[in-house]
DNA sequence: AATGAATGAGCCTTCATTCAT
DNA sequence: TATGAATGAAGGCTCATTCAT
């Protein structure tokens, strides 16, 4: 939740606003707020437009003064709860700390992020499953974890704190784990720790690695 | 349960089926087939019956001959192309195998299942944000999964092939991040290898362990 | 109920029906005495053919083999359980009494028989609103007993028993009255008598007729 | 209870309603009265919203942005044009003269009524055969009717005018012929001064009466 | 900024009827 | 006689969107 309370771009600008922009900005932020409830509940398109505006307590019409369409209310509520910056507060955080405590920094980060966007994420997985756009959203997001904590891996693995692995298989099942976990409604305790902890150790038992079982691992990673 | 079957005609009842029986059953597993992909494409309340009578070029209104409902329809596509059957022989291949080869031999095999039903698995996640009654569908084939699996991890716990760990987490981690990998259009090489390759040894290249069974655990995070 | 076993023209035939006739009667007065339940319960709109084909348990396209649609069904349904036969017997019964039994016996006859038909009388009038022919039939039934009654009347005024007065009025009222309790669901005591007995003495204290205020009351009826 | 009010003009709100408003009550009504004609002449399912919304000029949808659903459309037609006002009105008048004008005042001011709301009438009767709900609006009419006039005609049994009997089947016997002939198209015209003669004095020509009220009866019949 | 009347396309579903088997 | 697959026409209702006020 935690949300923005005004629009991220508007931030800090000289002209003091009126009051007229100031209500038209929280209208604007009401709306996308409930839509983001909606969306979410329901779906975009089981969402309708009458229903937030009737929730907004406004008429129908209004909502189409602030947004060209639903496709653009769609766009707004991604715009406004999107999870770039507080990701990006993470990942320089997380990477400060040695491999064994950054991980787990960074998957109850993850965690947080995605639960405190948890309808932000049901919208936008849903979406995405229908929608190419929708889709390369996502993507864009799973590529810059990947460009990032892909470098902070590959640094570990440098400094030989890790073993040389596939590096994209480990991030890219971190963050779909704790994704499902959030949309599940799963806690995170003591999933998240477990989890981390596999990770990094394996379950097999066998003296292990240097890794004998079959050699078919492979690959230093792309 | 029941599976697509290639063709209505390997059944083997004691009475054969005249041919208008077998027209009408061809036409309903035609009509079921047509829904499966229209579903996944568009989603179910994206697609319409008149479409999917469209393609099998017949009348709108004998959708509703073979189907109460659009909802009857959709659980009809569940049930012809649910992945119980082929779930059931694939783990009692794997479940034969040592811990090593057994784990290989399941990620793969659930890859093939999901893959050969990616429609289907789209349509089931989609609708399950939605509907709680896909939800429960969804947390059934998960709960199967869990136990079955577990057992099987437990078994080689015991049997000191594994380390004493959360087998749900594993379980949970193996099949959420395969579906994805099914959703997202990856292909299953390297990427499987490397996954149960990570969750049998970890990443980390410390001596390490034996790791105690149990000092695993941990928490250093934030 | 009490309700005509077999089509009432067919009665008495010569030629002893075959089993195969038999049954195709059988079967076509059931589909009749389906509908009728259907079309006074729902109407004749309100109820399909698939329905009563299920209740009879064969197919729809059955009920087309023996008529050949919906409204010739309907004419079916009034001509079997038509009231004409019974009508004709009740007048020539009640015309051979005295005028103040043969009205009361006039009006419980009318009860009965329209009791035993309240099914069809239900469909009738219902239909009767809508459809002009159906109209045609009411008012054919009226005319039929306005000419018989409206005869009976006129040999008692013209024998002294009755006033002279609008006869029409007198049956109309009495038809109809009767008919409302019917559908309402009213038993026909006390309330038939009280009727017979104010049309023959009115309702007014003054001078009047033989008639003490009350003693009035009440049956002298079969 | 709201009566046609002829012209939305004619309300005296303190807020004098906008031209917007106004415009909105008449399409409103406009759709009502449309709804009215269709419904009485073709059923309230046999009509269909495209067609009233045809004849009035408007998008199908339009009908759905006043009316919730057809059936809330019909409920608006009984409530606008309800005869529980002029019926009050009547029922004050008629109890007020002597019993023998009375009831000819009543029995006229009903069929004036019932003709002003023919199209209501047979819309409520027809659907009454099928639906318990309009029972119930009807059942509520006649109980109505049935207090207030019977103790009318209680009083006036009181006062020696009318002799003991049984109320309601007078009460009953009126309202049901006088909307019969309502329905039947006939006119008012000898036939309600002959009914109440007859109900006041009966047909019986015994020693009886002067039955002077008023000597209108007539006719032998046709 | 705000309203809400109005549109028009489309959707799911129902049903009487036909016809090959 | 009997079946039931198939048709085609509606029908009630929803909804995103527009626009005059």
């Amino acid at each position: 939740m935690a949300q923005p309370e005004t629009r991220p771009e508007s931030r800090d600008e000289r002209r003091t606003p009126t009051s007229r922009e100031q209500q038209a900005e929280q209208r604007r932020n009401q709306l996308i707020d409930i839509a983001l409830d909606l969306f979410s509940e329901k779906g975009v398109d089981g969402a309708t437009i009458k229903e937030i505006a009737a929730q907004a307590d406004v008429a129908q019409g209004l909502v189409y003064h602030y947004f060209d369409s639903k496709e653009a209310l769609l766009l707004a509520v991604i715009e406004r709860h999107g999870p770039f910056a507080p990701l990006r507060v993470l990942l320089a955080q997380a990477f400060s700390q040695p491999i064994h405590e950054g991980l787990h920094t960074l998957a109850h980060g993850v965690y947080r992020i995605m639960s405190e966007r948890k309808k932000l994420l049901r919208i936008v997985l849903h979406e995405a499953m229908l929608r190419p756009e929708m889709r390369q959203i996502l993507l864009g997001v799973r590529a810059q974890l990947m460009t990032t904590v892909g470098a902070y891996l590959d640094t570990r693995i440098a400094q030989g704190e890790l073993r040389s692995h596939n590096t994209e298989v480990t991030m890219h099942t971190l963050a779909v784990t704790i994704g499902s976990l959030v949309l599940a409604g799963f806690p995170p305790d003591p999933f998240l720790d477990d989890l981390v902890d596999t990770l990094l150790n394996g379950i097999s038992a066998v003296p292990t690695h240097g890794v004998q079982p079959d050699d078919t691992q492979t690959k230093t990673n792309a």
